[in-house]
DNA sequence: TTTT
DNA sequence: TTTT
């Protein structure tokens, strides 16, 4: 990436359960609907609540993680760019989205249904937008660990090399 | 604010002049384009660019600031939220839009046509909302200093508490 | 604040209850010890962990929200700034202090012996430097509803102006 | 990562050179000394100013890249983690050190006597601790282009997927 | 030690 | 010293 930062950070909770849906390549492309509330006060000195709903897209192995762990409820973490895109519909009508691409997200403890889940684990992930295996279904399997992932964690590599001073 | 983090996190340059209004109540509203763009290569090793045009708006003293010294071209820092706002035109179509309500603003050196700008000054910008006169022509003078605002500054309160290990 | 960003964003465990002190001007000045852990492979294949314990310092009013409602082993996030101290003992060696200064601070589920705190409630924080009342016994009240307060946050103002398009 | 955040963004200049080691497998360490300076008004109502310098270390190609084209003066953008050292020296007297370990780094427009830089260009790198070349002057060559890097970027892998919506 |  |  190159020429200017896009970050956005996250703290909300999940409006609903992730909507994940998988490219022709068997790529996870996970949906999350995440609210987060700011509060001020009016001039009457009345409280004023005002409510953003986010909505947060999670590619490959990210949004697999994010599909079998997070639900409605839930408190999560997330960081990620902005991304708007426009179509134009059959009725030539021209639609607008911005999307939150997440490449790290991080379950926070408690909130909703959902809340605790993982049998009370919590975990960071950082998953890649890398091509997933074929079959979906074989999404990670729950782990007694709390999962890491992140996008752009290509396994390989040699990052785990000693000479850093971790 | 309260639960919740809804953070946003720019570096971009402006794709034109600011635009700066009044509300009825004398209050700046100045809109940039800000333009952040990233690569990354394609499947066929060829790299691919993609540019968001980010519409940040600036509120107050803040947005005084923003239409005074940033001019198209400009770097500039942008710390703030994303605020979606939905209207319904005349014509009775929903119409979406998205931006970045800045609550912190910060020259960076050089860039297009206003590279240097401010006598080639730099600084950083906390802005508030509060209530600016009447006449937006009393906008602050250009300083030899580099000028320093931010939003919620409220002036006088005792924040300058020297109890405070600074 | 000018001339530079300095941010420091945390999620994060307590591992031991807030530490609550006053300056003689009444101030709250609150220490936590905050913990962030991550997580890679060495070259082996072997997981390794890594800890920081972050120490931040909370003031006013911020510091007494924390005191009150922070507890060892609550999820916290903090946003800040970093600040590097360095003081000479009285065996004329100087020792260095790095601190996390926070301007804001937000509950999050779970966690500990503090966890589901409030009844339960999350809430957001801003809390500023300014002078505490003298008696520091007066710190809020426990609410009901989720609190909220930001450093800079100097109540009055104009900024609760109804022409900011909340 | 998991279990945590950890987030620092500076943006600051450069008070010197960098510093560009190697280790023996032959990776860059590269380190910044990097200022960035806060106003606040004292009870007097005068400005007051401080300046932190930041130690910040950046490994592998990240680390290169910033040896070539990074110099006293610059303006940058570094987005990394901090991290906390003690070491015992040789008299037996522990020593203290804080450390911004940065995985993304931006160069900024202007600024000292490197400002304009890479022929006006400007770059966004994002460097990985991936082994490095054993010899190390084969850092990258000057290219025309902004280049474009970061950490845990490990080149190949199937990032470069057509089906993300980039 | 930067920058303004 | 936390947390999982």
């Amino acid at each position: 990436m190159a020429r200017g930062v896009n970050k956005v950070i996250l703290v909300g909770n999940l409006g609903n359960d992730p909507e994940v849906k998988y490219t022709q390549g068997g790529m996870a492309v996970t949906t999350l609907s995440l609210a987060t509330t700011s509060v001020r006060k009016d001039r009457d000195g009345n409280q004023q609540e005002r409510t953003e709903w986010h909505r947060v897209k999670l590619f490959g192995k990210l949004g697999e993680i994010a599909g079998e762990y997070l639900k409605k409820g839930r408190q999560v973490y997330i960081e990620g760019s902005i991304r708007y895109d426009k179509f134009t519909g059959a009725d030539g009508v021209e639609k607008y989205f911005t999307d939150i691409v997440a490449d790290e997200m991080q379950m926070l403890g408690g909130g909703g249904e959902g809340g605790g889940g993982m049998g009370g684990g919590r975990g960071e992930f950082r998953g890649g937008g890398e091509r997933a295996p074929r079959a979906p279904q074989s999404a990670p399997a729950p782990r007694r660990e709390a999962p890491a992932a992140r996008n752009n964690d290509f396994g390989g590599g040699d990052f785990a090399d000693d000479d850093i001073p971790f």
